[in-house]
DNA sequence: CGTTGTGTTGATATTAATCAACAAGTGTGG
DNA sequence: CCACACTTGTTGATTAATATCAACACAACG
């Protein structure tokens, strides 16, 4: 069988999660990832409920703790590391539909199953929320459901974002977007330091991007190289790009630009 | 510019919005789409309720109601017809990121602006909900926020098979896919007349279906004419697609098939 | 009855995939 | 410490799927 699409490759084997219940009443308190999520409209003096709920987990990186098609027992947030989200087809097809970082809260695009499954790009800490326990904090704190509306709806406006750019945009201007989405990132940039302030990191292989953005490794690489040379970007090292000139390449990525081919 | 993707198609002019303000206080008792929709949450003596909160409009055959980049005041129920709802380039190149039917909540994916468009495929009717009116509405039902919350995750779900398809499915694949969804649709098989069980109705023309599944209308209309040689289907009139072997296309969809390309 | 929009089909062009080779880095075990 | 396997990334040659360009059929419509 010839395939014309990507080939499929080999997917880490799913291996059991390593749980480590620290149930401490105050772990919320000085969760330096709640800023940055949902818990957040949990009030300080509520905190200890939201502990009660919660279980926290250290997942090993490359580790799945969602697998697609399995029934939806619980939900998750990120607080520290950075997992791929993604699904398969039969003959091992992938697309990454998307990254969650610190705050992310996974579990949204559910029904009874898992919609997709997630693998942790380096080691990863997660809050872990049986369904039955979120249920009942989001009826003692409806604000809370309220912030979760909020999250849906701009992962909703992303996923558009994404179908625009897997539909209709070129190589080029895919891997613009996806370098100016990085770098839009918040946290993602020293931008405290300024000869880093255009300095990206990316946890994750040529292969996940490719599975992120609908190419190939070798598109990527040799999209990146050509940008490389056009002046675009610098390669520093390993897992880090520079962007040296932000303006094109968010002209690129808007399709704007005539030599996006 | 010699435009390798997709090129630019005219793009229907946005004109303005019919408004017949039927708020009779008991529309919302007889609307047929409230079975289908985030209403069915409120009870049945509330809906004076609901009726109040909502402007009921027209929007005749090819008009937007919804633009991409305007302030998002408003958010709308489908309770007839259908749209399209689409994301654009700069240089014209269009995604469809999804068609509404009856039932369907427009709004979700909104920040500050609209993050798409829409544009009715036949003559609607939508009801219109202002954001300050949703916002009291939502504070009153909780139910109804719990039930976007839900109608999210499932549009979640949607997105991320849809990124699958965009980003890792070949044409073939694509179009089948798309038939199964609209035969799966409910409501969209006439299921009772065993004679018309498998056929379904597109309301949408070829160039939209290309836009929605990021091919050109060539390759759409091939794939179909290859469809119909081979059995799988048949085209009794425009707007209609019989399904003849709904196993091999379900298949196909899946991934699962060799001669897919 | 011409015009316009929609859909089909054919010929050709082009992007990105595939196939292939190799370099550099990492970890293992003798 | 080094041979070895293995992973990741880069680059080159070639292929193939799909886009592009073009012509035409047909229906709806003024």
């Amino acid at each position: 069988m010839t395939l014309t699409r990507t080939a499929a490759r080999p997917v880490a084997q799913p291996r059991p999660v390593v749980i480590e219940p620290s149930r401490a009443a105050d772990q919320c308190i000085h969760c330096g990832a709640r800023q940055y999520s949902v818990c957040n409209v949990i009030p300080a003096r509520d905190l200890d409920r939201l502990a009660a709920a919660a279980v926290n987990i250290n997942v090993e990186s490359g580790r799945s703790f969602i697998r697609e098609g399995e029934p939806a027992e619980h939900f998750f947030n990120v607080t520290a590391g950075c997992a791929k989200l993604f699904k398969l087809l039969a003959d091992g097809r992938r697309q990454i539909t998307g990254f969650a970082g610190v705050g992310t809260f996974l579990g949204l695009a559910v029904s009874a199953t898992y919609a997709f499954s997630a693998e942790a790009l380096e080691p990863m800490r997660v809050c872990r929320f049986s369904r039955s326990k979120l249920r009942a904090l989001l009826d003692d704190f409806p604000a809370m459901e309220q912030r979760l509306l909020e999250v849906a709806s701009n992962e909703l406006v992303a996923a558009q974002e994404q179908m625009l750019l897997l539909g209709r945009k070129t190589a080029r201007e895919r891997i613009a977007s996806f370098l100016i989405a990085r770098a839009t990132l918040p946290g993602n940039c020293l931008a405290s330091e300024p000869q880093f302030a255009e300095i990206i990191t990316l946890p994750m292989t040529r292969a996940d991007i490719a599975d992120y953005l609908g190419l190939t490794i070798e598109t990527v690489s040799r999209s990146l190289t050509r940008f490389k040379t056009e002046g675009l970007i610098e390669i520093p090292a390993a897992g880090e790009i520079r962007i040296c000139n932000r303006a094109a390449l968010t002209q690129m990525a808007a399709g704007t630009d005539a030599h996006a081919a």
